[in-house]
DNA sequence: GATAGTATTATTGTCGGACAAAAAGACAGG
DNA sequence: CCTGTCTTTTTGTCCGACAATAATACTATC
């Protein structure tokens, strides 16, 4: 017996923006673009103007185009990585994803990222790491503050590691680790000033090319996130607290 | 002097669709729950029911809520893993990431998630992990069919690992290993067997849970990647192919 | 001739209403 | 209980409209 598949029917919006979308990943419409007025889409493609409007909202929502603001043409975009984190991010808390889960995976991935940043970063890259752990001396008495700070280090070092897969990839557990972190910090006392003994021996490790001891001293600090949960008597079984949205 | 921002304008649009987003993210509006039709939504809001529509393709292009085939209602839905992985692997490729930098993250992940996956798999996980490795053994004829057999064993290792976050960050560089492999797969001659000897490899070790050998042979495997490409004179430092869209 | 200010045009955001096609629901008959 | 038919909802798409504002052309001024 011959099975049939359904007939697949896409309506009209998703054909326009999947025909769009197509135009910008082969780059036929490159970054900085910008698209032409919706009627004239309307035109070009023979459908209504509100079908062009709604396959525009699909693209801007996967931001593959976007308005700068106080602007009226929309600009063919590359996704920014904080965006797509977000929605990774997103749907790793609606998936009931436990903290022990992400700090398991930032065990695993930071450790190394820490000895690549050691192996070959550069001399702005550096700069980076250095400003981002002053900056988090210099002030971390608020929760939001000092967690934001936290982020910005693990960034500065992806960033020195020069593998932006890695950059991307690690976006979205930070901003999941974030949310929790906000949670936990306040409740435990020792977090803070243990975070930036840690960021300081990474940072020397690394400017000192000493791949080893920036892998441990990474390992350390990621570990120290374990203890200070159980410390504030967070479950590391509970599920991630939703990072907030922009 | 104090500054001021410009005020941000928000259109209803969006106004809508974050209102329905944080519905669903606060698990007020629960995955299988299905939205009231757009009529009573333009009521709710005070809208009309354009806005509406143009924010539902919004949530609709964010996975939160889909329709299923040959149905009319839309419903609430978490995203799925592929979906999410499909965007981040656009992102990737919009960013010009290198086959290296694919291949270097792939080569810093998946030994640790073997050796989770062999100190505790259960029986099922196992099993799936058996079952992917049946299949390539059996059929790795065409280039797509082999390079999916590859991906899905992946898959089967991770899910065993039991860390979903693991198993959702390692799914771009899937998508992302496979476009690239497409290429590859058939200009090194030996890649084919290689691949079949370190999934049998792999899987006795999980099997044996052995963390160790295990841990080995994957680091093997994903080395021999790299091998492929030299030997097929794909050059690394090469951008990765977009990844097809669905 | 360059610049600042003003008028015009183009374009977006939103609305209202309309209708065919398809799904969902109600209902009768076997 | 299943099956086929009829009715009601609901979606996809269209049309036309209009206020608000960005983009552009134009003008006056120095």
């Amino acid at each position: 017996m011959t099975t049939f598949a359904p007939l697949p029917f896409e309506p009209g919006y998703r054909r326009v923006a999947t025909a769009i979308a197509t135009r910008i990943l082969d780059r036929t419409l490159r970054e900085g673009h910008s698209l032409p007025p919706e009627a004239e889409l309307a035109d070009q493609f023979a459908v209504n103007r509100s079908t062009i409007r709604e396959a525009l909202r699909e693209l801007e929502s996967a931001e593959l185009v976007t308005r700068r603001r106080g602007t009226k043409r929309m600009v063919v975009t590359r996704p920014a990585v904080e965006q797509i984190a977000g929605r990774v991010g997103q749907s790793l808390a609606l998936h009931d994803v436990t903290v022990r889960e992400v700090w398991q995976t930032l065990e695993l991935i930071e450790p190394p990222i820490a000895a690549d940043a050691a192996s070959h970063a550069e001399a702005t890259a550096l700069e980076a790491i250095r400003s981002a752990v002053a900056r988090y001396a210099a002030d971390h008495s608020s929760a939001q503050q000092a967690v934001a700070g936290v982020a910005d280090f693990f960034r500065a070092v992806a960033i020195a590691s020069g593998n932006r897969v890695l950059l991307i990839t690690q976006e979205p557990l930070l901003l999941l680790l974030v949310a929790a972190l906000e949670v936990m910090i306040d409740r435990a006392p020792p977090a803070r000033a243990r975070i930036a003994i840690a960021q300081q021996q990474i940072l020397a490790a690394i400017e000192a090319h000493d791949v080893v001891t920036a892998r441990e001293w990474m390992g350390k600090h990621v570990r120290d996130f374990r203890r200070g949960f159980e410390i504030s008597g967070i479950d590391v079984d509970s599920p991630v607290p939703a990072p907030r949205r922009d």
